[in-house]
DNA sequence: CGATATTTGATATGATCCATAACAATTATC
DNA sequence: GATAATTGTTATGGATCATATCAAATATCG
């Protein structure tokens, strides 16, 4: 339920006093790093996610979760099993995840009737409404800050790149 | 220390029989997550770890590792909180991660003269032989697997606008 | 039909990673 | 020279991720 961190940037979080004395001591050469593309690439991911939940922090939802608000949306009566491996979530974690969304009143299970095994995933009235809010906030704050920093055909042509990395590589 | 994730495309995972029999089971809509930068990223960061792993799995280095190894070779002499904090690492947990690549003699801490609270940091002659070899490997086999999907100019582009991201976001 | 296997949601549990507080030794500051 | 700050370290807790296992329900197959 971490919903902010207080964090720095990490090149400038150690250099301190005697930079100026010593003179040997000056900002690391981060050399072929820079160009590694895990290193940026999880780089960039966590500045992100912080943004997204620095944007969220009205409606306490984190990234993963509002995957999950989209993806039910989307796929109404659809079970636990199905919602969770679209995203990636292991079966047993994913348990958690919904106990807390629905606590909130986010979302509901359904026993489904066709297979009494298996529970439906429904959006709740509130869980449409919050969703409705969230996704402008991420629109209008989040979304919006890539355009101005790449220019709306970057930003496209970005998402592309990656999602072709996530599905081919 | 794990090296290999068997995991499966999520999306095909949960699909299983009664598909064609029922009929209203099929691939679930994905909808605007598709377009989500944080869930893209996120994804893609995943799988290039994945890959990166399985091309170093000869050499036992994780993402982590390698990086640490690249800054220690190209900033000599620098001390844990120096190397640490330039790549996001807290203090504490980085005194592990040097335990560990200091058992396999691939760094050594050595006991700063000017300053003997302080460690600097070291590659073992080991170490500079483990990083030439990684380095071949990555180039080779990971790195090039992003030109062969993107092609030279828009892996350049990518990593540009990822620092970006990771730099200005 | 009935025995066996599979699937679903759930629990328990462990590994790994990330973050904070606190400490001894050393150094900086005033 | 007293006090504050820094370095590496330990201890610890939270979050995320992965595996094994279970009971209930369903599917499969002889």
């Amino acid at each position: 339920m971490t919903v902010l961190k207080t964090s720095e940037k990490p090149a400038e979080a150690a250099r301190g006093r005697k930079d100026a004395a010593e003179g040997s001591s000056e900002a690391l050469q981060l050399g072929e790093l820079s160009e590694q593309l895990g290193y940026v690439l999880k780089r960039a991911q966590l500045k992100v996610f912080e943004n997204f939940l620095r944007c969220m922090a009205s409606l306490q939802l984190t990234p993963a979760q509002f995957s999950v608000l989209l993806l039910v949306e989307k796929n109404p009566g659809r079970n636990q099993t199905e919602i969770a491996s679209t995203l990636g979530i292991l079966r047993p974690n994913f348990v958690a995840m919904l106990d807390n969304l629905e606590s909130r009143d986010l979302c509901a299970r359904i026993r489904s009737t066709n297979d009494r095994r298996s529970h439906i995933l429904v959006l709740t009235d509130q869980g449409k409404a919050v969703l409705t809010r969230a996704k402008k906030l991420v629109a209008t704050k989040h979304e919006a800050r890539l355009n101005d920093l790449l220019g709306s055909a970057n930003r496209t042509a970005l998402i592309a790149m990656l999602s072709k990395i996530a599905n081919e590589f």
